[in-house]
DNA sequence: GATTGTTCCGTAAGCGCTTACGATGCTATG
DNA sequence: CATAGCATCGTAAGCGCTTACGGAACAATC
């Protein structure tokens, strides 16, 4: 005999009332409550998970769903850790716990997601990464469980989502630059079909528009999130017939490779070339010139994923944001030296300084 | 009636013979199995995994703790990431599952590991970010659960780990150093009491002893793992009456911080002050002059961990190799230009440049 | 003192699955 | 034809916990 049994056993009472003593359950007397836990704590008793889960039909435990593959990685291990603090510290409150499911890379997102829907490991889920149509939705919305998504899905947004405000952070950061007087502008997209970069470029032809500039898709460039990635695609602006005189980034990293090809050019970052980078990340923190971007408190990210979730779960709704909470934080500009002058403000001028390589 | 049940009735057989058809046991023939698998497909049915797991007394889950604590921290850009996907490779093929449970900021590791283990949520588990002392250790041998450590606990070590070869490459970096004439190098250890801090620390007093070379207290700086902590770090070398001509990081980033100071100062890396880091990390990639460092393949380093874990669970002991699993990976160097020179080949000499802040 | 209400606790039926055990029908063997 | 052996399946007892229900003891009310 053993777990709650043996427990009752010791003390001479029932599992029904040690169960509830353990559980902070009326109809227990406080005198009895007291023993219970005494005893539990001393012959350091835990509940068994999975007879509780199994009984309660509820796990307490939320699951992250978050991306290993490189190539369509949108994120950062302190991104992550920044954002997994914010969700815990919500979910903490109501004793619930966080458990990140890495998806192995190569292997189906959505495969993967059904590996712990149908099974009731998890009360709740969140999801990052969202692809423009992504399929798990429809897996989550089926199986009935609550969730709350890292970014919109594009195509099915009727679910709780918490995003950042891609387009409110690209039309400052454009109109930035061409109130400096740019007008050939370059972008840089995510690689794949990540939703962000689909909202990310629309709002770049929507402000070029407002603003009566050409759209030009050579200016368009697919960069994964690495800085290599920065470099070639820099290379390539570099070796264009009529480079950009400034370049707005999805992923701020790529901005270090960008650097270096534009040093190797012998061109400045912000002097000959205008460069604004997205979040603020550690990684970036040290150029120089220092990069113009967006702040954005990670752990603010968390708690509001928190938030959002437990509003889609019937046994917290009355203490968090009702409804299907939808929100895309704002980023605060942090300005930088990295688009500080005009273009041809430097003396030197690109046409001609192609690419060496 | 749901789950196993209603399968069983819906076919018209007995929940046994279903559950052994899904499981793949014997005792079944090929054309029921055939049926049974048929109809939970397409009524989408899935073995729930609490029932599962109290009927089995086992979970085929196993946790990987992580510490989210940035002071504590030796996570990176892209370094867990990496480690996961390893990680996930070997346990997939044994049908295991990878949960990542960040422990939160703040909060007291043992107490928070304790909620996992007595509770039979995981039948294995890792522990990264082992202090020198980890009570952990004492905790998961309690509780009987399998566990293999991602770096060693310094003075209990009679478990599994898989570890990084600190003293290897501590050696070979010093030894590079001291063959180019440097004789006041300085070393950066972790903030804290992490395990491979003190091992790095004691290699390097070993390593100049057998040189002849005079330890110098002050020439061991603390630095967390940030490029802010390189650049302090480097503010206090240069300040010092007689500044280091080298300096070995414990952490990588730190260098770009340091170069930062660096050319504040006028003073070039490579020429002025040579730089050692330590893992090659993307984060440094970019660095302008390279950062001489050591290649590490975190994917490896995953799939170690995973072996060497499963090589502790009864069940698989035969195929993984076996008994308690004890491996320092070694790192390969890879030159950069970072202490290309020797000390005073620069032009520009230490003394008299100062820190200006 | 009979009735009602309260407090506290024991009983036992599940939760959905696994698995030892035994039962059944069949084929091979003598 | 009797027997043994095998393949296949049903039965039911758990796994450790929760919780509806009812019972016992006692206090309060009339």
């Amino acid at each position: 005999m053993r777990g709650i049994a043996q427990l009752a056993k010791e003390l001479g009472i029932s599992t029904g009332t040690v169960s509830r003593a353990l559980n902070g359950k009326p109809d227990v007397s406080e005198a009895t409550r007291v023993r219970v836990l005494e005893a539990a704590r001393t012959m350091g008793y835990a509940p068994n998970q999975a007879a509780r889960a199994l009984a309660q039909g509820q796990t307490r435990a939320v699951g992250f769903m978050i991306d290993l593959n490189p190539e369509t990685a949108a994120s950062s291990d302190y991104f992550f850790m920044g954002v997994f603090g914010g969700v815990q510290s919500v979910l903490a409150e109501e004793g619930l716990d966080l458990l990140v499911m890495p998806c192995p890379r190569g292997q189906d997102h959505s495969s993967y997601l059904e590996r712990f829907t149908n099974r009731g490991v998890f009360d709740a889920m969140i999801l990052a990464a969202m692809q423009r149509d992504d399929p798990r939705i429809k897996i989550l919305k089926a199986t009935n469980i609550p969730f709350v998504t890292l970014g919109r899905s594009g195509l099915q947004n009727d679910h709780a989502w918490i995003d950042l405000d891609f387009e409110g952070t690209a039309t400052i950061a454009l109109e930035r630059l061409i109130a400096k007087g740019h007008r050939r502008i370059a972008v840089t997209v995510p690689k794949g079909e990540v939703n962000f970069g689909f909202v990310f470029l629309d709002t770049y032809k929507k402000t070029l528009a407002r603003q009566h500039i050409d759209f030009d898709p050579a200016l368009v460039f697919e960069t994964r999130r690495t800085e290599v990635a920065g470099y070639e695609a820099m290379n390539d602006m570099l070796s264009l017939d009529n480079p950009p005189t400034a370049v707005l980034l999805i992923y701020e990293v790529t901005a270090i490779g960008m650097y270096r090809r534009l040093f190797e050019a012998g061109l400045q970052p912000g002097r000959d070339m205008a460069v604004i980078g997205f979040r603020d990340e550690p990684s970036i923190r040290f150029l120089v010139p220092s990069l113009t971007c967006f702040g954005l408190s990670l752990e603010e990210l968390g708690k509001e994923l928190g938030a959002a979730l437990l509003a889609q779960i019937p046994r917290y709704k009355e203490r968090y944001p009702s409804g299907i909470v939808q929100r895309a934080l704002r980023l605060e500009i942090k300005p930088g030296e990295s688009d500080r002058h005009a273009p041809g403000e430097g003396k030197a001028t690109i046409p001609g300084l192609t690419a060496n390589s």
